[in-house]
DNA sequence: TATGAATGAGCCTTCATTCAT
DNA sequence: AATGAATGAAGGCTCATTCAT
């Protein structure tokens, strides 16, 4: 990505959108090295260049979506936002990134699979994560204040619920969708549910 | 499981046994069916001839901890509860049980990686799903009628949200854990963590 | 080899002697396991089956060569004879099993490349030769005691010699050949090599 | 070699050291062209470019040290010298150069794998050869003469021994140490051995 | 002269599955 | 009811070699 030529950093970043839909598809496991490389119009041998074997592109892949969805996260800006506004924001941004990003939450999945076996070897994401909880503790103390929120909330907590809320319907619409006998793919099940999971979430927020 | 004699009978729940583990720490592309096997204590060819293929396998030890979960929480009694008391004992069951059960998290999550093509091959589990709503929309009416719960919630919205709670919680918390940089398996943590999805949903159903 | 079935043996010991002549014409590196598994009529997967790997079988093959010439080199029962007559079968019995066994000079060849790697983990080969040594020792006392040998020589250095001497010329045969514009290959040649060894050894040996 | 660059020249000296190191470390089929490229700090590229491919460059390897060893040789003068002297110088050269160019045993035993079928494609080699056995052929002929050496010795058998006793030590000092169960890789190792080849072909050749 | 990028064949190994007993 | 042996397809990875600059 640094000192490549172009027509390398293209290469190497065909690889990798390969690589993020496959492992999306199919898993860890399941994923296919000749069919990433077919898709990504590659040599195989490239793969192994840029990357050296399938699970560090794994884990380069699964970095790369962190990062993708806190940069879109952090343009939010919810410490510019009244309290309320910004939950709203932060609970609508997050189900919708995860319906939007099927290949996220597949990701995660499978990284959870391996006890987040790669992820741990990752140095970049930690870091991506430690601001946002002092923004949202910042929020939560600024509801407070105002009277508009009650006053005994764990910031972690609330964001592991935030993200909760959407990525579970998501991560689990299929075996939800046939388990409880309901459609949950389409643009009006994903409205119902934005609507729910703000209310969810304003709804305990209140004083 | 019928027509079996207790030797072979014996052997059928070994390798079903064996199947849930493996397919809870590797997946479905993950396992190897010589493992399976060696762990069950029972020939491979054994396994081909109760279950036809690791597919086959696979659906079946999907069912088969469908309707463990079920069958503990068909044993709850929500009915015969009063309102908050069974959407308390609900929501901290789910959360328990997932806690207890990250197979069965293992389970689903590979499954909607697949989109549920196996689970839709099934046909009991949507029918153990279909009393639930409804014994979960009647405590709502009969807390509405109360005046201890608001009137506008959708049955279906709020299980989901229920298990949601805890299932992406626990079925996260190696990623979560990493990119959060904290501990979340322990006891204690998850006793937090039952806490706050109590108040959460208790809280959104106020009036 | 010891609780297989009849068919297992034979299987493994196909897979043996075709591994033995692959190494033998083209290395560790250059051998190929799928040519093992098609001169033995077996599947590959039984060569994984029975030794492990690709190095597994190397170093088994090589342990089966070492007893084997071991054990032809027992049979002559040096201790025996008269002391310059078990001299001369020493010899000539190195470079006529060395002439008929090129497999086991490829073979040595390769693991000196190596620097004995694979040797050092066998157990059996070091002591298959301690007592070896020491009937050489033996027939030198004896030698020297009736006056026929002189009296300052080291076994360990005779018996590399020895070898030595039929290896070196069996072993180089090919560039020998090349770079002396000699033919080396054919009885004859081999004869004349014999008679020549005998005659350094013994003549050597000579008070 | 001839008519290029002084650069040029380096890059290809550079790539020929590199290859020699290779090869005798891992053999022909073990070696990596890459790795050659990378300890010459040279470009891949290059090495087709002077060599055309990875065999040609092995036969260029091996004719370099088969010419570097036989320039030494031929320093030696042994017409020169008193026959016995002659004949301890050929010895001692034999094993020392042996012993300090392993590199040059390992092509051999590579190329004797090979049948000389690389070297077979040389010309220069024969040639370098065809002077010595004249002269060995002279020095025990005059010995004959002088009545200190036997009168019924073969040149060429004898060369053969001489090599012979320093290079199958040299080159099977790992199995040989392994299955012997003694240290033979240090100078003093060296110099009993030497010791003994000295003895055994001056003890072979009094008359 | 030199280089970074790319290639396709092929390697060792593993897998789910079936045969014969 | 159970088993040991076998299979063929494919999977991840590596290699010697060549293209384009």
């Amino acid at each position: 990505m640094d000192g490549l030529s172009p027509r390398a950093a293209a290469t190497r970043q065909r690889i990798l959108d390969a690589a993020l839909a496959e492992f999306a598809e199919k898993g860890l496991a399941g994923a296919r090295v000749d069919e990433i490389a077919l898709r990504a119009g590659a040599n195989k041998r490239m793969l192994y260049a840029y990357f050296g074997s399938k699970e560090e592109l794994w884990l380069t892949v699964l970095e790369g979506a962190y990062a993708a969805k806190r940069a879109e996260e952090r343009a939010l800006c919810v410490e510019a936002l009244p309290p309320a506004e910004a939950m709203r924001r932060l609970v609508e941004f997050n189900l919708r990134y995860t319906a939007a990003h099927p290949e996220f939450v597949a990701l995660l999945n499978q990284e959870n699979i391996h006890r987040a076996a790669y992820l741990r070897k990752s140095e970049g994401v930690p870091a991506l994560y430690s601001p946002l909880l002092g923004q949202i503790g910042a929020v939560l103390a600024r509801g407070a204040e105002a009277g508009v929120f009650r006053r005994d909330v764990d910031p972690v907590q609330l964001y592991i619920t935030i993200v909760g809320l959407g990525h579970f319907f998501v991560a689990n619409q299929f075996t939800l969708a046939t388990a409880l006998g309901t459609e949950l793919g389409g643009e009006a099940a994903l409205r119902a549910r934005e609507r729910h999971a703000v209310e969810v979430v304003l709804g305990y927020l209140r004083p």
